[in-house]
RNA sequence: GGUCAGUUGGAUGAGUGGUUUAGUCACUGGUCUGCAAAACCAGCUACAGCGGUUCGAGUCCGCUACUGACCUCCA
């Protein structure tokens, strides 16, 4: 059974409901990944630190999960280029590469980038292209049933014929009959029956390199359909939780739903998540507007808009620092604040070690009910539609409870020390899933060595201050300055860090 | 134009009717310290506007203003 009641806000619902999972203990999870012909930006970090966020905490409070996070690699069309260009593969065309030379490329890039921001591989990452063949029978079903059409070699969903049965608007809440009457200029548009209607196969154009063969013509999949497709492969005819961006809920899993229900009668998923935009300077950060800036160029400082570089888990430590479902506005000073209250975290995670064990009395059994209180109070925001910022701002708490144990104004003994390492890993290791930038892959003989070599230049330092010898004292701080090294001086002797 | 969301201090960002409206960053004063850094203590007169419901509204309802998202590929 799980140890917490989750609540999670269901779109399709628009409120938060009780999360329960159709098998017990079991949870089947997809989440849009990422197109691959181009490099990832911060928009893209958002849904993969939200849901790696759900992945993580579904994990700790028991349930076990397959995550299904796909990646796309073919089918968007273009509408401002030539009609019916594939997007990866107009990109192949201007690079002079193949296809899946681009895709392996980027997608290699993408994955580093979410190593480098501690976001768990999901359990299964399926590709589009890969799956031609579950999308063509996924076509047929959908002729089969009589919701779509051929024309000219393509086949589209036939969205006033599905609206007689079922509810096209479901998700989003739009009017149907407002959408067909809306009149837009796409192309393609002379083939459809409704300006509505989308490709669920579309016939590929003569300069086109990615196509397949199929009953309708030589092609590719439509928009939408490879999620349809996929998720029911692994996930089930039936399955928990949907997630994807804010911006993917209309056309794109509005239309997804419209497949699965023209397909199988039913709707498949039971929880639809979508997490907000980043914004830059009041606007959505997108590709569309050009105004994104890339994961590369913020681990590197390279963007004329970043005064510094922001290192990975400062860029998760923001994103967690504002609740998914908000927007959250990029700026330097924003980023800068974050990194600043990261450092403190993190360091008071690091001042655990220092805090000296009391004997239990009154005032320590005071001291590990509080930090009781703020395990609770990090479950209920946690339970409360993931709400990181408010688990955060506990374990500020619990840092500054550390702080003053070390300085002396506030008592603890053995047992609540041991709680505080344990709620503090739990929420900010395991959850949150940050870790300490600067001692990653520390474990080696060779680092033992240079820790016991600063280690011994402090010592030395610490017998010149015990003679007020302060200029070498100051000397060894400064020259270890110099080299990165941060020397603070407290009570029981001089701390460094990287 | 349609649909939906939002507007909280110097910045950011929680707050799902009820004593003091989280937390972080910045700033100010103090403690500690050889100095520095860190930490600690104390501050920093914020709920877009108007009206309504209520014993009580940042929170619920209505109107106004402004901003944004989606309606087209988008995380």
């Amino acid at each position: 059974m799980a140890t917490q009641q989750l609540y999670v806000y269901n779109t399709l619902a628009r409120i938060k409901q009780p999360f329960k999972s159709i098998v017990p203990d079991r949870v089947g999870m997809y989440v849009c990944g990422p197109t691959v012909y181009g490099d990832g930006h911060l928009g893209h970090a958002r849904p993969a630190i939200t849901f790696d966020i759900l992945f993580r905490y579904l994990q700790h409070i028991g349930y076990k999960v397959r995550y299904v996070r796909n990646i796309t690699d073919v089918g968007h069309l273009e509408h401002d280029a030539d009609e019916g260009e594939d997007k990866i593969a107009k990109k192949a065309r201007l690079e002079q590469k193949e296809p899946m030379e681009v895709v392996q490329y980027y997608m290699n890039r993408y994955h580093k980038a979410m190593d480098a921001l501690n976001v768990l591989p999901p359990s299964i990452e399926p590709h589009a292209s890969g799956h031609i063949i579950e999308q063509i029978a996924y076509v047929q079903k959908i002729l089969d049933a009589g919701f779509a059409y051929v024309s000219n070699g393509s086949v589209y969903f036939d969205v006033k014929k599905y609206a007689e049965k079922f509810h096209y608007g479901i998700l989003s809440g739009r009017n149907v009959n407002e959408l067909i009457d809306t009149t837009r200029e796409l192309d393609g548009q002379s083939e459809k029956r409704e300006a509505c209607d989308f490709a669920l196969w579309k016939k590929a154009a003569p300069e086109h390199i990615m196509h397949w063969p199929s009953p309708w013509s030589e092609g590719f999949p439509g928009w939408h359909l490879e999620c349809s497709t996929m998720s029911e492969k692994y996930l089930g005819e039936e399955f928990d939780i949907h997630g994807g961006g804010l911006d993917l809920l209309f056309p794109h899993h509005e239309c997804e739903i419209a497949q699965t229900c023209a397909a199988k009668g039913h709707q498949t998923v039971h929880y639809w998540m979508h997490n907000n935009m980043i914004t830059i300077d009041g606007k959505k950060m997108g590709k569309s507007y050009g105004n994104f800036i890339t994961l590369d160029e913020f681990f590197n400082g390279t963007h004329p808009k970043l005064t510094q570089p922001y290192s990975p888990m400062t860029i998760r430590f923001f994103i967690l620092m504002a609740h998914y479902r908000s927007t959250v506005d990029f700026s330097n000073e924003a980023l800068q604040s974050a990194e600043k209250g990261m450092k403190r975290m993190m360091e008071g995670y690091a001042s655990i070690c220092r805090m000296k064990a009391s004997p239990a009395s009154a005032e320590t059994a005071a001291t590990l009910k509080t930090i009781e209180e703020l395990e609770e109070k990090m479950y209920e925001a946690m339970n409360d539609d993931l709400t990181t910022p408010i688990v955060i701002s506990n374990l500020y708490e619990l840092v500054s409870l550390i702080n003053k144990v070390i300085d002396g104004h506030a008592k603890i003994d053995e047992a609540g020390i041991q709680k505080t390492q344990q709620v503090f890993k739990t929420f900010l290791i395991d959850i949150l899933g940050m870790k300490d930038e600067n001692v990653a892959g520390a474990d080696s003989a060779k680092t033992e060595a240079f820790k016991g070599a600063v280690d011994l230049l402090l010592d030395v330092r610490a017998k010149a201050k015990a003679s007020k010898d302060w200029a070498t004292s100051d000397l060894i701080r400064n020259k270890l300055a110099d080299l990165g090294f941060v020397v603070k001086d407290t009570k029981e002797g001089a701390t460094w860090s990287l």
